[in-house]
DNA sequence: ACACCGACTGAACGATTGTTTAGCATGCTG
DNA sequence: CAGCATGCTAAACAATCGTTCAGTCGGTGT
């Protein structure tokens, strides 16, 4: 923990407390984090913080901000790179979940945080799903106009089944890697995760696909 | 709010205060509710509080071990009335957290706290998953041995990934009331949930089920 | 009759909470 | 140079936290 950031850190004292609460906020969730842990955290006095934001409450909603740009940002990141594509079984992204991990760098604590927030009876965490939401329902239209997957009978209620499912990979990913003694989001957790939920998508419980091993180049 | 328990209430101050912190619990999170709130609530003093709990950890450890009992204690008139049946397509009960909220009363906070309790990383929380985890194993192994669904390729990540799934939709009910405009959890939003679910179940995201309307008796 | 015990409370304990205040540097601007 | 904002801290603020303590009350056993 020595030296974190003791050479060259550029980031100005406002932006460093800023990042310390949202990583404390990601862990121990806003209400039980103290004003003077941040201020250990970044290496200040609890006066500065309150200095800043003018209260813990004001830190905590520049926070709640700043993930959910964070997040906008990425979200754009991949809305460009593979269009309505997040859902598409042929696509190397199968899961919206894995591409959020793989779009952040390894110790982020935002994905933990945007967990708190989707979970969190909040407005942020109401929009963040609603985007989440409305993302799945376009998804599923490009889906359905390339005759990838049929809308079903209420395409609203199919969107929002096929966005839980994504999502509670990402909600239980603790608990999954412990039952299945890999984490569902890591490269050898998704290589197992992946086919077994392909497969049920492409032709449900009952469908016995093709062995994928030995195909020819 | 008033006269909530002027009239005849035969629980024992200890039962109150334990209903109580429950209550605030599933709400609020066990660290942000005070012991002053716990014994407003209950209408004790504070200090009754210590004097029956030790603590407030001490009665957080009871909170949870109680909760961890009711849950086991309706896993058993689940398991006792529909046996393996708790994922099979057939059934009425065709999700796991459908039948948790069938099998409690209607304002009751268990779900809130058992919700709160699976995404704590506690070990109560990874016991309460295991236990589900678990069921789900061998509700695919029955499914199997009927012949309703194929075991998979990796068996672990099926009864995991269909665990998930049921749990998102617990996890999540708040959040998919809002963009669907219906309780999923509710008789009605589960009228419009099952049918989906059980045809992607059942033959992938592709299939075009039957009309079900119409059919004859 | 007395002693005792458990349920229970009011008041206080020290610790910790978010926030305020006064003041010290530093650097820019006139 | 003076003036003034800015970044920042040490110290203290009242409020609230979990917990302790002394003591009251109603019953129960002897």
């Amino acid at each position: 923990m020595l030296y974190m950031r003791s050479i060259s850190d550029d980031r100005t004292s406002r932006a460093i407390i800023r990042d310390e609460s949202l990583r404390l906020f990601a862990v121990n969730g806003p209400g039980t984090v103290t004003v003077r842990q941040i201020a250990a955290a970044a290496g200040v006095s609890p006066a500065l913080v309150v200095h800043h934001f003018g209260s813990k409450e004001g830190l905590h909603q520049e926070v709640d901000q700043y993930v959910l740009d964070v997040f906008e940002a990425m979200l754009g990141e991949l809305t460009g790179e593979s269009g309505a594509e997040l859902l598409d079984p042929k696509s190397g992204a199968s899961s919206l979940s894995e591409a959020f991990a793989r779009h952040l760098p390894d110790g982020s604590p935002v994905p933990a945080y945007v967990r708190r927030l989707l979970l969190s009876d909040t407005d942020a965490g109401r929009l963040l799903f609603r985007r989440l939401y409305d993302l799945s329902r376009s998804a599923l239209d490009g889906l359905a106009a390339a005759g990838l997957a049929a809308p079903g009978q209420d395409p609203a209620v199919r969107a929002a089944f096929l966005l839980a499912n994504d999502l509670a990979l990402f909600l239980l990913r603790d608990r999954l890697t412990e039952v299945l003694g890999t984490d569902p989001l890591s490269a050898d957790g998704m290589a197992r995760w992946a086919p077994e939920m392909l497969s049920i998508y492409a032709g449900g419980l009952n469908a016995t696909p093709p062995q994928p091993q030995g195909e020819a180049p």
